[in-house]
DNA sequence: CCATAAGTTCGATAAGCGTCGTACAATGAG
DNA sequence: CTCATTGTACGACGCTTATCGAACTTATGG
């Protein structure tokens, strides 16, 4: 079973926007952006249970900013900045900017 | 009874991003680039009632993204592009441009 | 082989959202 | 004054969301 991921070209703006405006999912976009190394789930500071860090995951690889692949027992996920700034070129750095402005609004 | 209206340095960014992942907002915000006199409610093509089009109003608002201010029986409506260009630099350039890459994703 | 670690799946729950219709308030035009 | 226009308030509706816990799957290390 491989996991769904959307052409960078049929990436929805409403979509993507939607799965930025949740603090967690904002957080895991920025510490990807941090360090772009491909990370296990497990491995952020979210303060939320697995299977709700499961959710935010799924949103975000399902609206594109993110991709997904199984590693042994670990899913390792890294940020998809070429296709997000293919597609919507400078949204992410604004984003991202904005996102670092305070300490995390 | 005054409206609400958040600070320039008190708006969040997930409200913000909240804010635009709507289509209806996400049009609303960008009729009011393409033409920046204030414009009464009424005045966008939505194809949503008009207690639906108060409720967007009212998002977008309280989200700082326009303000609002009463004319008469009208309610003009103007984006607030410096607040947010100082708030979240380039962020809501990029997001007009990303909602202008398709007709409207 | 067994135990551990990493995620998923499956309810469940509580809250929020987008939408509508109807009733209401306030202003401006005749 | 009266009426049309513009928008609000309120309640309702169905859908989605964020969250959790418990049970399950799958691979890895001893």
């Amino acid at each position: 079973m491989t996991l769904y991921h959307p052409l960078s070209e049929d990436l929805e703006l409403p979509k993507v926007l939607h799965a930025l405006s949740d603090p967690a999912r904002l957080q895991i976009v920025r510490e990807l952006d941090l360090d772009p190394t491909p990370r296990p789930c497990g491995s952020f500071e979210l303060g939320v249970t697995k299977s709700t860090c499961t959710h935010h995951f799924r949103v975000l690889r399902e609206a594109g900013l993110v991709t997904q692949e199984l590693q042994g027992t670990s899913k390792l996920t890294s940020l998809r900045r070429e296709d997000l700034d293919a597609r919507f070129p400078g949204l992410l750095d604004a984003v991202l900017d904005a996102a670092g402005v305070r300490t995390l609004a």
